[in-house]
RNA sequence: CGGGGCGUUGCCUAGUGGCUAAGGCGCUUGCUUUGGGAGCAAGAAAUCGGAGGUUCGAGUCCUCUCGCCCCGACCA
């Protein structure tokens, strides 16, 4: 390789390169690229939302794509690190896996196949199948693959933050849901579950750690793996009405679960079997009317819930599609997700009319009474267990009472049940309730599922050949900014706390002559403190309403009025009702003690939380 | 993918088929102002998302198309 030569551009900007960087810790208004806005973008339909896009912390470029400008990038940056430096504190090192993956990998998992369009796919220019990927299980398996042969290399640890595109049929709520993103994600290698558990506990806590560094709220709820093809499996979620998920908690003791997989305690009364009588129901095609019509509760009926599920073999990638029933007792609803996971189906969609009465079934009127041969009966634990329910005859305006599970016809018993608030928790019995939250990160135990189908094994002390024990952690960055958006601002805009706002300090002056102002910047800079200095020619009101709006946690307001006594005044983001005065003399010893009073209101709250 | 809505300057909006597409914010220049989005004056900035069509005439009506948003389906 030839020698760079000292004239050339290389020097001259790597020279500028590092001097900027060693300065990059400030910033002056006058040179911040974005700007912010007066009004809201019409898109923005959270406050969150709203406040990072005026706030000039991100801007849209698609359905679902963002652009994190520079004030966005520092608060994504410190979230980032804050990461690293929780992960590397349970034995992570990081890595950096490719975004684009040759299609065979996702081919020796299934995943190829039964990942739906979410998953986008291209071919290269000699038209080998390449894919977007969406994650990196396959990816990290094949590594490990290679680099873990022996039970003297594990356990291991690693992660890396990277992008991640999903395309998702619906992006929404800003960075709450988009389709490219950069994630936090990590997997561990064990030798046995013992081991596996050791790490899932590990990030169990590390995660609390983290989300509480950030200080950001959220609760460890029980989960469903999903594509993931894992057992145990928890999300954190940031609790708020802008989010998607349903929560299922128990005050009494502490049950949390998403609604997905959330269990409760049915009741039911077993009574002596009767004849079955087909009855004229007219018009009663809900659950209401059969019940009204026919003056018994809604627990003395059952329902029929029609999908045609999508099973995905996993080897040849052939799909075959089969109408599932799922019935219920008629209180209650059907959770779909209990119902996919209870049929190992790989995708569920609502039947099509033709396709139930294809099937022998009487949509309004339809039960599994009578239905043809080879479709799949699932049936919940409170309609098997109950009697003498009142179910359609899949006949028109006809239902059937006293119809019995066993008797009347079969099928697969399962919890299907969708939880709610109101009902009966099934460890303590207490009242469940539900909230809405946030998905902001996910554990998840793998066990064997990537290494045995690709093949990631060791050889233990024993000489035997076995496969790798997987767990897989994700964190989603963006999404976290987002729901910290969403948690700390007010009326004037981001409040974002000590550890995530993209500077610690904004310096504002209000005097005319710049040298105040300037030397107090560099004064605090040269004390490695993180400065944003408004140098602009602006009027007050309008530096103040832009502190405000980007909302850096203290706020040091060089005027007249204070000068004069030798004093800077001083006010906090999260109070601007009160304001302190610093004696000029002592500023950067002020600034500092204030910055370490609200890193430990956050250090302090942390609760160091433990999986049983 | 189904249902609905919206595309007019950087942002927010107005605009009966009829004159040179209007206003606010922002931007530029000058002067004034300087403790909560200040004032005066003068400017720049729009192929009205795109393509067809109807019409003497289309931002406005019709068809197609693209994009974005919302509800649902969907989703680690």
């Amino acid at each position: 390789m030839p020698p760079v030569e000292q004239e050339s551009g290389f020097w001259y900007n790597a020279t500028c390169i590092l001097s900027h960087h060693t300065r990059s810790i400030c910033m002056r208004m006058s040179h911040v690229f974005s700007r912010t806005l007066r009004e809201a973008p019409s898109a923005a339909d959270s406050k969150g939302y709203e406040y990072l896009l005026r706030a000039g912390f991100i801007q849209q470029l698609g359905a679902g794509i963002f652009s994190i400008l520079p004030l966005g990038l520092r608060s994504i940056r410190k979230i980032e690190n804050i990461i690293r430096e929780e992960m590397d504190a349970i034995g992570g090192q990081e890595m950096l896996m490719p975004v684009v993956n040759p299609a065979d990998i996702w081919k020796e998992t299934g995943r190829y196949f039964s990942i739906d369009k979410e998953m986008s796919r291209f071919q290269d220019r000699v038209g080998r199948d390449m894919v977007l990927a969406m994650t990196h299980e396959e990816c990290v398996t094949d590594v490990s693959r290679t680099q873990i042969d022996s039970y003297k290399r594990l356990p291991q640890l690693v992660y890396q933050l990277q992008t991640k595109w999903r395309d998702d049929p619906r992006p929404r709520a800003g960075l709450i849901r988009v389709r490219e993103f950069t994630m936090k994600d990590s997997y561990s290698f064990d030798r046995d579950v013992e081991g596996l558990e050791k790490q899932y506990k590990a990030h169990y806590s590390a995660y609390f750690r983290i989300f509480g560094r950030c200080a950001l709220p959220s609760i460890a709820v029980g989960s469903d793996s999903g594509m993931m093809g894992g057992k145990v499996a928890h999300e954190y979620m940031y609790l708020s009405p802008i989010g998607e998920d349903t929560i299922i908690t128990c005050p009494s003791c502490g049950y949390t679960a998403n609604r997905q997989v959330a269990v409760f305690k049915k009741t039911h009364v077993k009574e002596a079997p009767q004849s079955l009588v087909e009855k004229h129901t007219p018009a009663c095609k809900s659950i209401e009317d059969l019940a009204a019509f026919l003056s018994i509760p809604k627990t003395q009926t059952a329902k029929a819930l029609f999908m045609v599920g999508t099973f995905v073999d996993s080897t040849t990638g052939e799909e075959r599609e089969q109408l599932i029933v799922g019935v219920i007792r008629g209180d209650m609803e059907i959770e779909e997700n209990k119902l996919q996971n209870a049929a190992h189906a790989n995708a569920l969609r609502p039947a099509h009319v033709d396709e139930i009465k294809a099937a022998g079934m009487e949509p309004g009127f339809g039960s599994p009474i009578g239905a043809k041969k080879g479709i799949m009966v699932i049936v919940d634990d409170s309609v098997a267990e109950a009697s003498n329910l009142v179910a359609g005859a899949n006949k028109e305006d006809y239902h059937l009472l006293n119809t019995n599970f066993g008797r009347d016809y079969t099928g697969e018993v399962a919890d299907i049940a969708s939880a709610a608030g109101g009902y009966l928790c099934a460890t303590c019995g207490g009242l469940l309730e539900q909230s809405k939250g946030v998905e902001v990160g996910n554990i998840f135990q793998l066990g064997t599922r990537y290494s045995q189908s690709m093949g990631c094994y060791f050889q233990d002390e024993d000489g035997v050949r076995k496969p790798v024990i997987m767990g897989s952690y994700g964190i989603g960055v963006g999404r976290l900014l987002a729901c910290l958006a969403e948690e700390y601002h007010d009326e004037q805009g981001l409040k974002l706390p000590i550890s995530t706002a993209p500077y610690q300090v904004h310096l504002v002056s209000l005097v005319k002559e710049a040298e105040v102002g300037e030397r107090i910047y560099n004064q605090l800079q040269e004390a490695g403190i993180e400065v944003l200095y408004d140098d602009r020619k602006e009027s007050a009101g309008v530096k103040f309403a832009d502190a405000d709006l980007i909302g850096v946690p203290i706020r040091l307001t060089v005027g007249n009025r204070s000068l004069k006594e030798g004093k800077v005044e001083v006010k906090l983001r999260s109070n601007l009702g009160e304001t302190l005065s610093f004696a000029m003399d002592d500023l950067v010893v002020e600034v500092k003690a204030q910055l370490d009073k609200l890193q430990q209101g956050i250090d302090s709250s942390i609760h160091f939380a433990e999986l049983a």
